[in-house]
RNA sequence: GUGGGUGUAGCUCAGUUGGUUAGAGCGCCGGAUUGUGGAUCCGGAGGUCGCGGGUUCGAAACCCGUCACUCACCCCA
């Protein structure tokens, strides 16, 4: 019989690798909290019509990479492919907006895309992501990057760089695209098919195209950022302006555009050219009508998410080591030290020392190969010999020297040592 | 959806111009006498060579198909 695999691009995060994941999470978690965001904690799936409203019907997401399915009942389903449409519809659906804002969120959790894996690219992949809701002050953008960047700088993330955008408000988008359309008809010949297609589905996209010829192309283009209302302008003026106070070095990249359509002003992106193909480990922007777009009331709003497997294709291997090692190997044998042995386990747990025995060992000599392999610190031996005496050996499996202790009152004993130490 | 690369033991990989019972290292299990781990030595288990077809006296090797993994395009975190 076939044995039954896992789902092509999903991954199993075994035991060896789960330490640089907690690493990894603990570190979005505590410096999310340190610039005052809460963690919100939304469903895998959704109603299909809050995605395609949100990100858009249009987008690539939305279009060919959703898990969509009918539920009993024929309702159109979808696992989340990203975490802001679910954050603003809880926003909106609790009418946290009467709260008192800014309300500021972070989310960590698994996203679902269907779409062929390839280096850091999963089916069922994870994010950590902010959202802040409530404030339309610059100064609010440059704290999301800040976050964003003293986070990956934090877990020594090697070559990153921060490259920033402003897609300027809808209203300029729009005068700018006859004006970038126009530009890009003159140069049609020397742009890709790709691009060509492009011009009439999202023409601001071929300002992101990768190929060469078509970089070179629209190196002469018009850029948005020189079609900016002053609004626009003076809002992304004042957020370079924050990120070069506080020191957090940015690239101004006119060609940088986002995938999904809520984005408008602020646009970032943070890559590291150690990540192969798929080199952006952050990104995010502005989504100013989003939660109107979606029900709500008007409210300014800014995030981003980070792909955590990307982050850990790049986490420097010493970073995460030795987060947690086992104390105690109980190494009872004989008939009187095996039946003491289970009770001592049972009272070194239940101080919160963590403790361990391989049930299937019977002599000493099994027993510390096992200790010695589950990398515990110390091997406590109860033979039958310190049964009788009362007492247990207490050995450094580092440095063999050996102690004998009274059995009674052992656990809260080495509790007690180890507080100490 | 489109291309390229790779499939041999749990893992990393050898395997000659096609030639007999398919190998190594690591890991795993056991042993080197009676209550002391890691090292060393000895022994052992584990493979329908991804799967199906074809060529051949003979295929892990050559051909075709298929599946899986992987990288890239596309797109995105």
């Amino acid at each position: 019989m076939d044995i039954i695999k896992a789902i092509k691009g999903v991954k199993d995060i075994l035991p060896e690798e789960t330490p640089r994941w907690r690493f990894i999470e603990d570190a979005a978690r505590r410096w999310a909290l340190a610039y005052g965001y809460q963690e919100i904690r939304i469903p895998i799936f959704e109603l299909t019509a809050l995605f395609a409203r949100s990100i858009g019907a249009a987008t690539d997401i939305v279009e060919k990479e959703m898990y969509t399915f009918p539920d009993r009942d024929g309702t159109s389903l979808t696992l989340r492919p990203e975490g802001t449409a679910g954050t603003v519809r809880a926003f909106i659906e609790h009418n946290r907006a009467a709260e008192p804002l800014p309300q500021k969120y972070f989310y960590i959790g698994p996203m679902f895309r269907h779409e062929r894996p390839q280096a850091g690219r999963l089916r069922q992949f994870h994010q950590f992501g902010v959202e802040s809701f409530g404030t339309a002050d610059p100064r609010v953008d440059v704290e999301a990057i800040a976050l964003l960047w003293r986070l990956l700088s934090d877990l020594g993330l090697p070559d990153l760089t921060l490259e920033i955008n402003s897609l300027g408000g809808t209203g300029d988008r729009a005068a700018y695209k006859p004006i970038l359309l126009a530009f890009l008809s003159q140069h049609e010949a020397s742009l890709c098919a790709n691009c060509r297609r492009r011009m009439e589905t999202n023409p601001l996209r071929v300002l992101d195209c990768k190929i060469p010829d078509c970089r070179a192309a629209t190196e002469s283009a018009p850029k948005l950022t020189e079609h900016l209302s002053p609004e626009a302008r003076a809002h992304f003026d004042q957020v370079l302006a924050g990120l070069t106070a506080i020191g957090v070095p940015y690239q101004l990249n006119p060609r940088l555009v986002r995938g999904l359509d809520y984005y408008c002003l602020t646009s970032f992106e943070i890559t590291s050219t150690h990540l192969g193909a798929q080199n952006a480990v952050g990104a995010g922007g502005r989504y100013d009508g989003l939660v109107e777009t979606l029900g709500g009331p008007s409210v300014p709003a800014i995030g981003f998410a980070v792909g955590l497997e990307r982050v850990s294709l790049m986490l420097p291997e010493t970073a995460s080591s030795s987060l947690h090692e086992l104390l105690y190997y109980v190494a009872a044998f004989g008939e009187a030290g095996t039946k003491l042995g289970l009770v001592l386990l049972d009272e070194l747990r239940r101080v919160g020392l963590s403790a361990q025995c391989d049930y299937r060992a019977a002599t000493l000599k099994a027993h510390l190969r096992q200790a010695d392999r589950s990398k515990c610190r110390y091997a406590i031996l109860l033979g039958d010999d310190e049964a009788s005496r009362g007492a247990v050996i207490l050995r450094n499996l580092e440095t063999k020297a050996q102690e004998e202790l009274p059995l009674a009152g052992l656990a809260s004993l080495l509790k007690s040592r180890n507080l100490a130490g």
